[in-house]
DNA sequence: CAGTTACGCTACGACTCGTAGCGAAAGCAG
DNA sequence: CTGCTTTCGCTACGAGTCGTAGCGTAACTG
């Protein structure tokens, strides 16, 4: 749950222009006071985005059409989020809430599962129309890439992880010896896991089929003989 | 679709604008009759591009801006590409070819080779900026698609199978068996360095260092025992 | 020379962005 | 109910960008 219901509050504003700096212990009951904002128009406009990314790609993404498509004013979209790529985010990031570690019983089958649950999220249109351009954008700006961390990044990393744990305790995998060595382990399988995929995907444009699966996976497996047999 | 431009074919907007299929096979001489196009113009353009990429980004790019730059008019540079799209596939693409195969005597030493250069690549602000942004384009516009693929993946994909070919001459790899099989390593093996690096670079945010760099040789090279060792 | 094409320049319509002002609506406290 | 506050939809606006058209001039060919 990327944390971003209210996603701009007349404070957020703040935080989203001026820096990562001190934003005030609010985290309880902002204590409304005037006409609260329609949950309903929340989600029409997230709705709205999908559909148009869907339609229209990044590009042909405009703040107008969302609204006019949200029936919803204008103002009202920015009043909530600063700019599209705020926007686009969170439209985004539900989808990749999506992502589950089964725990089938073993490592390869894990392994298998996530890749193909993720070949799927990439696989629809409004993930190849954003995702590509968000990561673009977030090379520049750094409240993005810390929000892209945290609602798409952070929850697939936690996968690995689980994945991992769960190998660990089937005895499949050594339990950890270095805690810093175990960090980097996973960030560099992680990078490979994701990073092969939105490059076969997004990039060389070809489908990911269980085959590809099957022989990608048997890839990752091969540094443990013992469950790298088909 | 952009429509079909009057010339906008004197060599260099033809390997450029290959999406246009009914032009003369003039290979040879094209026999030009006016003023020929000022390839100063067509330098101080790629440059202003990709000067601009690195200190706007991506977004901040403006045709106008890069006209200025170059101290050219906007028509000059409309005359030669039809969109912001196929200009920075050309600004970017030249910085591609710099990607060799060293042939350093092992198949070890010729991935970490790659994967530095890889690296080193992906560091530059320009290439930052850009390349995922037209990743991202490419996944709507099969044009373009086409054009990145040609003018920055081949050129990298090309690298695999020579870092291959040398392996399987040094007998580091078993020779090719079947040729279909071999075309698919290739793409997953390209497709695993490549996404790999630029997940590592572009979304993680995390440098590439030789530390890293070996650590991830050896998870390739782990289905190779005899490569596998330090 | 004439013929052809590229060039710089200006101007334009269409579009998007993000904001401001307005009156009306929807909550909350008394 | 009556204020008070905030959001809502709507209209309008200035600024900026896009891509194109028209014009006179420059450069190169035969």
């Amino acid at each position: 749950m990327p944390a971003a219901q209210p996603p701009m509050t007349p404070e957020t504003a703040e935080t989203a222009a001026a820096a990562d700096g001190a934003a005030p212990a609010d985290s309880t009951a902002p204590r409304a006071k005037g006409r609260p904002r329609s949950a309903a128009a929340d989600r029409a406009i997230l709705d709205a985005t999908r559909e148009a990314l869907a339609e229209l790609g990044w590009g042909g993404l405009t703040m107008g059409h969302v609204a006019t498509r949200a029936k919803v004013a204008k103002t009202t979209l920015y009043r909530r989020w600063p700019s599209k790529n705020e926007l686009v985010v969170d439209a985004v990031a539900s989808l990749f809430d999506e992502l589950v570690m089964p725990d089938l019983g073993s490592l390869r089958a894990d392994i298998e599962a996530v890749v193909a649950q993720f070949a799927d999220l990439l696989a629809r249109p409004e993930s190849q129309a954003a995702l590509l351009a968000l990561f673009a954008e977030g090379t520049r700006d750094r409240q993005l890439h810390r929000r892209i961390r945290e609602a798409i990044v952070d929850p697939q990393k936690r996968l690995v992880r689980q994945g991992r744990s769960a190998a660990q305790a089937r005895g499949e995998l050594a339990p950890d010896t270095d805690p810093v060595a175990a960090v980097e382990e996973i960030d560099i399988i992680f990078d490979t896991i994701a990073g092969t995929v939105e490059h076969r995907v997004l990039v060389s444009g070809e489908p990911i089929t269980p085959e590809w699966t099957r022989r990608f996976t048997g890839l990752l497996l091969e540094p443990f003989p013992s469950l790298a047999t088909d």
